[in-house]
DNA sequence: CATCTAATTTGACATCCATCTATTGATGGA
DNA sequence: TCCATCAATAGATGGATGTCAAATTAGATG
């Protein structure tokens, strides 16, 4: 699961910079894309709140899939796309997968996200151009 | 385009719990997954960004198609699918339109990325089911 | 009213993606 | 070694989505 070379991660220097601050890289704003692609799921939102809220930090695979209307497959191809995000990192323990989250991953999120003290509604000058 | 029926907003009580918080149940897990679709697109964050960012807290719709490699009506396209997903709004005078950032909805966006203090790594129990 | 420009809508098209069934891989017990 | 179970992969398919050109709407100006 976190074998390095079985599956890369197409995010790694993405996000930090919140959303309202120097003009974004198409590199970056595609990498950042990437992430809230993989959150664009309600099935894959689910995953991560249960392996998020999960007491232990972990969870088994096996008591996330039969709890969606969804097949173990496709429970599974979501597992890998929330991986290939970096949101979740998984491991094998014997015949179980455990899942947890990225922690680091989460909260650069969170700073995308903040704004600047006051948007300065009185430099609202119209046609300005 | 802040006319009411014009558009409604797919997402009015999304979010607002962090993902570790508790169980999201699928109605506001699809919701989310509304808001974070808009947000999974390189030209639509782009766009956000350059909105976010531009001073005095609005900008132009001319300032914004030509300054990407995508024709004028997908640039309409997607700013169109981001006032969907609530996270921005915006208001014709004159000849031109303006957009700004709906500042609450991304605020409350920052928030669901936090994380409980600790994971309790200690309450690792591998087979408990 | 005619016309020019800004912005959006419409309709078409190619690609991507979530889902399934069937199969394969991995682990552990009899 | 054989089999049962958990998890992932492979391949197929229907629906969603990003894109464009062309048409349309909305204001401003002559």
């Amino acid at each position: 699961m976190s074998n390095p070379q079985e599956l890369e991660d197409v995010t790694a220097q993405a996000c930090c910079a919140p959303l309202s601050g120097p003009v974004l890289g198409e590199r970056e704003a595609a990498e950042l894309a990437g992430v809230f692609k993989a959150l664009s799921d309600p099935v894959r939102l689910r995953l991560l709140n249960l392996i998020a809220s999960h007491e232990g930090g972990e969870t088994c695979v096996c008591e996330l899939t039969g709890r969606f209307e969804v097949s173990a497959p496709t429970v599974s191809h979501h597992l890998k796309v929330l991986r290939r995000a970096g949101l979740i990192d998984g491991e094998r323990r014997g015949t179980w997968v455990y899942y947890r989250v990225v922690r680091e991953r989460l909260t650069r999120l969170s700073g995308l996200f903040a704004l600047p003290a006051s948007p300065r509604p009185e430099a609202r000058s119209p046609s300005s151009r």
